[in-house]
RNA sequence: GCGGAGUUAGUUUAGUCUGGUAUAACGUCAGCUUCCCAAGCUGAAGGCCGCGGGUUCAAAUCCCGCACUCCGCACCA
């Protein structure tokens, strides 16, 4: 179904909707998550913590959400979070100036250059504005991070830009006070801040987003030797190099070195894995090998693992081997000391990342999912049964001889053990096609064979089809079919 | 930030040219009916027509500004 088709369902089965959208002075940017959107994601995030936490025995934290200025010296974001935006004094377009200055006149400028030099460049150049011809203000800095005053005095700090710098300030405590050993991942889900030129397309750029973020620290000496490879070794991988787009086993990867090594492999492995049991279609997805020039600042090998949907493809999660950058930038800031024993060995862990984007990933679950029965007139939301926010929903075939009363009855028996959802008013027809739109897997209706022996139909969203089962056995049995995988 | 198109009920939308406070469908709620898949009947609720200003006796409608949404460009460390 088509981003239209999405963002109407989000809209009236509360699963988002724009923040603040009863004024005027809205800013864009800023979405909120519905009951049903919450219910989905909190599910999607357990789902997270089996499949990458708990599977590979990984930390996690919960940190500040504002960090102060020297987090941000060190990690580089004050210098090379900024870029160099030139606007035109005819049309009053903006450009980065260092890529426009390299387009026109092959000159490179880096982008954390001092500002003087894109102007120098642009006189000594003669460069004009591409589309006008006009000519250029001075070059500005433009900071995507939200700064905030703190106290009184109104002391800088910063709304973060991404999670991940908790995990590299906390590393030092975390790996003492947890018996830590390498390889050692430290994992954060929280929101992050970015102050985006132009936010778009509700949930995949936002100005305040979430982010399920993955830092594994590692002997850089030891990245083949790795026991746990072999649980993924035959996990198939899609990756998009600069060539053709391959698909090969992870052991197939690193043999040809389009992986570099079983660590990486490992973990773009188990990510697979992972994103195989939220119920995108995965062979719509890549591992794109991002070259130089896309690559973030601190980043040696980078894959983006992206999802192919109506509106393009998706970047959802951006692995980075981050190297010892971060732990050396904050080590010399801060002068703490970040190295590790490793068996006899001391050393200075490197780091790769697994940064995911939440948002993002919802919209694709429900984009994937969402689907138009036209042989049944119903739009059908087929979500994974541990990820719907509504487990089960509670009917009774009508309201009179008692069967409300019954059908209540259950619903008191097992709200607290499953999300179901009680629902007396309206044709049974109507009810279940309720609940088919926002993903509830089953439903189970009280007729009146059920006053006479304590039996009720479940019904099945994908099939239609309907099984009597007694009471007694609908705990157990829901267990079973919303169980994680 | 630039260019284009939009913004009317929960959703989709008519009305805007040609000024007189708004249309319909679906949805929602209540009742009747109904013994399993959006049926039917009766009734009801729901709109500062995106926001602010101007013109006018009178503005959803004309003019100006702003915000937001979508598309394209640029941007996305």
């Amino acid at each position: 179904m088509k981003y239209e088709d999405v963002m109407k369902l989000a809209l009236e089965r509360g699963f988002y909707f724009p923040s603040c959208e009863i004024y005027a002075d809205a800013q864009a940017g800023f979405w909120e998550y519905g009951p049903s959107g919450v219910g989905l994601k909190n599910k999607f995030l357990e789902l997270w913590r089996r499949e990458l936490v708990r599977r590979d025995g990984m930390l996690e934290i919960d940190g500040s959400q504002i960090m102060s200025e020297s987090v941000f010296e060190a990690s580089g974001h004050l210098g090379n979070f900024t870029d160099p935006i030139i606007k035109c004094t005819n049309c009053k377009a903006t450009f980065r100036a260092d890529r426009t200055i390299a387009e026109i006149s092959n000159i490179e400028i880096p982008e954390s250059a001092e500002l003087i030099e894109f102007d120098n460049a642009i006189k000594g150049n003669n460069i004009k504005c591409p589309k006008c011809k006009g000519n250029f203000e001075n070059t500005k800095k433009f900071n995507m991070m939200f700064k905030v005053g703190i106290g009184p005095e109104e002391e800088t700090a910063y709304l973060r830009p991404e999670t991940c710098q908790s995990i590299f300030v906390d590393f030092p405590r975390l790996f003492k006070i947890m018996r830590g050993k390498l390889p050692l991942g430290i994992a954060q889900i929280g929101k992050s801040f970015r102050n985006e030129i132009s936010p778009r397309q509700s949930l995949l750029r936002l100005r305040e987003f979430y982010q399920a973020e993955i830092e594994v620290f590692c002997n850089p000496k030891k990245l083949n030797e790795m026991e746990k490879f072999l649980q993924i070794q035959n996990t198939i991988l899609r990756i998009q190099t600069d060539d053709e787009p391959v698909t090969l086993t992870c052991k197939e990867a690193v043999e040809s070195g389009v992986i570099p090594n079983k660590f990486v492999a490992y973990y773009l492995g188990i990510l697979t894995e992972f994103y195989e049991k939220t119920g995108v279609d995965i062979k719509k997805s890549r591992f794109r090998k991002l070259g130089e020039k896309e690559k973030a600042f601190y980043a040696e090998v980078a894959f983006d693992f992206e999802i192919e949907t109506t509106i393009g493809w998706l970047e959802l999660v951006a692995c980075n081997y981050r190297s010892d950058y971060d732990l050396s930038s904050h080590a010399t800031k801060s002068k703490e000391k970040f190295e590790v024993m490793d068996n006899d060995e001391k050393v200075l862990p490197h780091v790769f990342e697994i940064s995911m984007g939440i948002d993002r990933s919802l919209y694709t679950i429900l984009e994937h999912s969402l689907r138009e029965d036209k042989e049944n007139e119903r739009t059908v939301l087929s979500l994974k049964p541990y990820l719907s926010p509504i487990h089960v929903g509670i009917l009774s075939l009508v309201k009179k001889d008692g069967l409300k009363e019954k059908t209540d009855e259950i619903y008191f028996q097992i709200k607290r053990k499953f999300d179901a959802f009680l629902d007396h008013s309206g044709a049974i027809g109507r009810r279940y096609r309720r609940l088919d739109e926002i993903g509830s897997p089953f439903a189970i209706t009280v007729d009146h064979q059920t006053l006479e022996d304590d039996t009720i139909t479940i019904r099945m969203r994908d099939s239609m089809e309907q099984k009597r089962m007694k009471i007694s056995e609908l705990s157990s049995i829901l267990s079973e079919y919303t169980a994680f995988p």
